[in-house]
DNA sequence: CGCTTACCTGTACCTCAGGACAATACCCGT
DNA sequence: ACGGGTATTGTCCTGAGGTACAGGTAAGCG
C-alpha cells in the first residue's frame, strides 16, 4: 500500500508540507511545474497530486494530461472546490478530485482508493453530479391532492398552512377565526390523515412517505 | 475502524458468508427483511450492506430508506450492477453502492470510505455519471440537495431524524445521547440553516422552499 | 502548552401544541 | 321538529420543543 510513488506539484509549501506530513512522504517528490511531469521517468503506479493553484497548469478537462492519466493516477486537489471543477477534472480522466487541505485520514483514503484503481469523490461532489443527471422522473403518482380527500375545505385550508410551518396562531389571524378553532380543525385532519401531529402532517402533505 | 457495526440484509447465504468472511463479522449482525432495520436499535456509527436481490425491498430510491439513510450508512450492493440503479441508490441517500461479491480489498476500501462519511462510487458508474452530467443542460443552482452543508456529522445525523418526524427522545435513544443534547445539536442546526423550529427543518431538508 | 472545535450534559424557564371535556350556532334533508 | 355534519369557541391541563446559562471532555493544531 505504502510502496506507491507519490508527486506533489504545487508552490504551497504550506500544502507541500501538509501532503508530506500526511503521507509520510517516503517515497514523495516535489515538482513545481506541469512540464515535469513528462521528463520524468515515473513508475506506472505512481500518483500525482496536483494542486489547482498551481500558475500555467493546463485546465482539469486539458487533453495535455490525458498520456498522465492513462499511465498513472491523478488527483485534483482544489483549495476551493467547485462542482464544475470536479467533473472537468473527473472527466478529464483524474482519479480523483478532492480538498487540498483535506484531513489527513481523508487524503490517505483518497490514496487507497485511486490506489486500487477506483474513482475517489465527496459527498458534496457527487450530490451535484446526481442532481444534474436526474434521468429518473419517478413521478408517477402523488396527485398532491390526494392528500386532502375527506377534509372540509376550512380543514384543507388549515392543513394546508400548517403544513407549511405556519403556527396555529398565525392560521388564526390568517383565516379570521381563534386559535382554539384552528386546533379542532387540526385535530379533525389529524384524526381523518391518521398522523399525530403537524411535522407528520407536513411530510404527508408534501408527499414525504 | 473496525468498531463500526456492521447489518448484512440479504437472503444469499453464500454472500453472507462472502461478507463475514470479508469483514471477518466480529460486529455483524444478519437480517433477512427490510422493516427488521426499524425494529432492531442500531447504533449511529452502524453501515448498512443491503443485498439488491431481496425480495419485497423498496426500490433504492424509495423514500422509505429515508429514515435509515439519515442515520446511518446504507450500502447498495448488486450482483448486477446498472447505472439506472446506482444512481437512484446514490441519490436515493445511499452512501455506496458496490458489486454485492466484490473482492475483499475492494469491500473492506468501501467499508473506510463510507465509514469516513463519504461516498464511495465505482469507476464504471461514475464514469456513466459525468456522461449523463456532460448531456444534460447546465443546471446553475441545486440547493435543495446541499442542505447539510456546513454541519457537523452529529448535527447531520441529528437533523435527518429531526426532519423524518422522531421525537427528540427516540433520536436520544438512538444515538445513544441525552434529549439535552439531541436539543443542543438541533440548535446548533436551526442557527446554521437558518430556520426556527423542526418543521421547518424538515421542509428544508426535504426541498419544500 | 494553550487555542479551537466538536460533542456532551445539567438546570431552569417559557411557549406552544395538542388532548379532554363541553358548549353554541348554522345548514340541510327527512 | 329532529338528527347529523360543519364551524366555532371556551377552559383546563399535560408534555414536548426550544432557549438561556453554565459548564465538562477529548482531539487536533500551531
Amino acid at each position: 500500500m505504502s510502496s506507491v510513488f507519490l508527486v506533489f506539484l504545487s508552490h504551497d509549501v504550506g500544502l507541500l508540507e501538509h501532503w508530506r506530513r500526511v503521507f509520510r512522504a517516503k517515497n514523495a517528490i516535489c515538482i513545481d511545474r506541469f512540464s515535469a511531469l513528462s521528463e520524468l521517468q515515473l513508475p506506472p503506479d505512481t500518483v500525482v497530486w496536483v494542486d489547482q493553484a498551481v500558475p500555467g497548469l493546463p485546465a482539469a478537462s486539458d487533453v495535455a494530461w490525458a498520456p498522465h492519466s492513462a499511465a498513472r493516477r491523478l488527483v485534483f486537489a482544489s483549495s476551493r472546490p467547485r462542482r464544475e471543477e470536479g467533473i472537468q477534472a473527473l472527466g478529464g480522466g483524474f482519479a480523483g478530485y478532492c480538498h487540498a487541505y483535506a484531513d489527513a485520514q481523508t487524503l490517505r483514503q483518497v490514496l487507497q482508493v485511486i490506489g486500487a484503481g477506483h474513482v475517489w469523490v465527496g459527498p458534496d461532489i457527487m450530490r451535484d453530479l446526481l442532481a444534474g443527471v436526474r434521468l429518473s422522473p419517478p413521478k408517477p403518482v402523488e396527485p398532491q391532492s390526494a392528500w386532502s380527500i375527506g377534509l372540509t375545505e376550512r380543514e384543507r385550508e388549515v392543513a394546508g398552512l400548517a403544513a407549511n410551518g405556519r403556527a396555529n396562531r398565525e392560521i388564526a389571524e390568517h383565516c379570521g377565526i381563534t386559535e382554539r378553532t384552528v386546533k379542532a380543525h387540526l385535530a379533525g385532519v389529524f384524526a381523518k390523515l391518521g398522523v399525530v401531529d403537524r411535522l407528520q402532517l407536513a411530510l404527508r402533505v408534501h408527499g414525504i412517505r
